[in-house]
DNA sequence: TCTCATTCTTGAACATGTTCAAAACAACGC
DNA sequence: GCGTTGTTTTGAACATGTTCAAGAATGAGA
């Protein structure tokens, strides 16, 4: 809603740090809407003018990350060559820069319904979502790695759902430092790589063709 | 915390029968804790003794749902042989029982954190899942499917896993009658079926080995 | 039949996310 | 300057899940 003057932009902001603030502190759940606001110092209407909800609140930071995560993504991409060095290349960053408030992303884990306006999988986040996916296409494309024509349209999709899992898993590894979700994505990640060579191979080929079936049915057949 | 009488038994009951009628004429959301109390002619504080909260009443419908669902499947299994056969009958029977309340679901996956009382993957309900995870154990066992020795211990909950993310897929199926959800079910059950053999053939045994490196990492290495 | 402890039941009170009408402020044309 | 129009801010009001102190019902023991 709000849109025009720079003071707006400064009070949004504000009203967004001292919200990541106070849930840090004390947890998205106990947090209320009314210290977020107190914290800020405004008025509650105030946040809901600016936000649609208490989770659209981590939902913008989520959003704003991209603003910092695109460019370091993208030098990092420009030098790693084979496709698992850019894989771990975008988790890794992804995962550094969202652990100060990791314990946060869960809010936003809470809304798997795709009509929810906030859900991951839902039309109200395909922005945030395809800027997403385009960070695995640009790591798939020219990573000199031979695609099954079946599964190449999907894969970057597929890489991205990998990822929400491996985040998922990271939210709420209670591991010290999250070392266990570390070893659990260098560990898939080698055997995913590896079902995608293999799966490239012609004379196996007939063996992999369900899974583009299954793929194409999952999916859909739009050609983006 | 109600445990003694019969007629508690029949309060409790006929307010779990409100609940579910009001949630599935206004939907889970839209449904208010006074509509199910008034619905079931108690008050709203009678309700919140039986129940320990809003979802808590769909998770007792699912909990209730086990007591109708082992004899059936039990029933089943005991007249299919092959593996696919019984998985088929696992999840059909579930897809099933739950279609008249299918959209009820959505309310239980809201809670992923494993440390909600009410999360599918936390200890709250290890029960539930532990009987459930029985129905894949069972299906496995004497189906005379060869196993790979590094997977075969995980793969009822793999299964188990398996049949959730079905089930996630299936609550949001807007499909006619939830086709979608049905081919996905057998065009990925033929590929798991697939590689599951193909996991024990001795001569392949090497490649899978990082899977079962990874499964151990995942689930840790607990004898049961 | 009369305690009295336990189990049920009640509905008002509470906490908190969210809405909304009204007010304050800002910008702009005259 | 002054009205007009659009933006921002306010805080009370609202809706609803949940709690809780108090009362009713129940049943066991004397």
């Amino acid at each position: 809603m709000p849109r025009k003057s720079a003071k707006s932009d400064a009070t949004r902001a504000r009203i967004l740090e001292a919200a990541l603030r106070v849930f840090r502190e004390r947890g998205f759940h106990d947090a209320t809407m009314r210290e977020v606001a107190s914290a800020a110092g405004v008025a509650v209407g105030a946040a809901y003018y600016y936000f649609d909800s208490k989770t659209a609140l981590v939902m913008a930071f989520y959003d704003d990350s991209q603003a910092h995560l695109v460019p370091a993504i993208e030098d990092s991409l420009a030098q790693s060559r084979t496709l698992e060095q850019r894989l771990r290349v975008i988790v890794t960053h992804k995962f550094d820069y969202f652990a100060p408030n990791r314990a946060l992303m869960s809010a936003l884990s809470a809304h798997i319904d795709p009509r929810h306006p906030l859900s991951p999988f839902g039309a109200g986040t395909a922005d945030i979502r395809n800027r997403d996916i385009a960070f695995f296409a640009r790591a798939v494309s020219d990573s000199g790695v031979r695609l099954a024509p079946s599964i190449a349209p999907y894969l970057p999709r597929l890489l991205w759902l990998y990822q929400m899992g491996l985040m998922l898993y990271w939210v709420y590894d209670d591991s010290p430092r999250q070392e266990r979700t570390r070893q659990l994505f260098f560990k898939s990640l080698q055997i995913i790589l590896f079902a995608i060579k293999i799966a490239a191979i012609p004379v196996l080929r007939p063996i992999y063709r369900p899974a583009g079936e299954l793929l194409r049915m999952a999916y859909g057949e739009d050609k983006p």
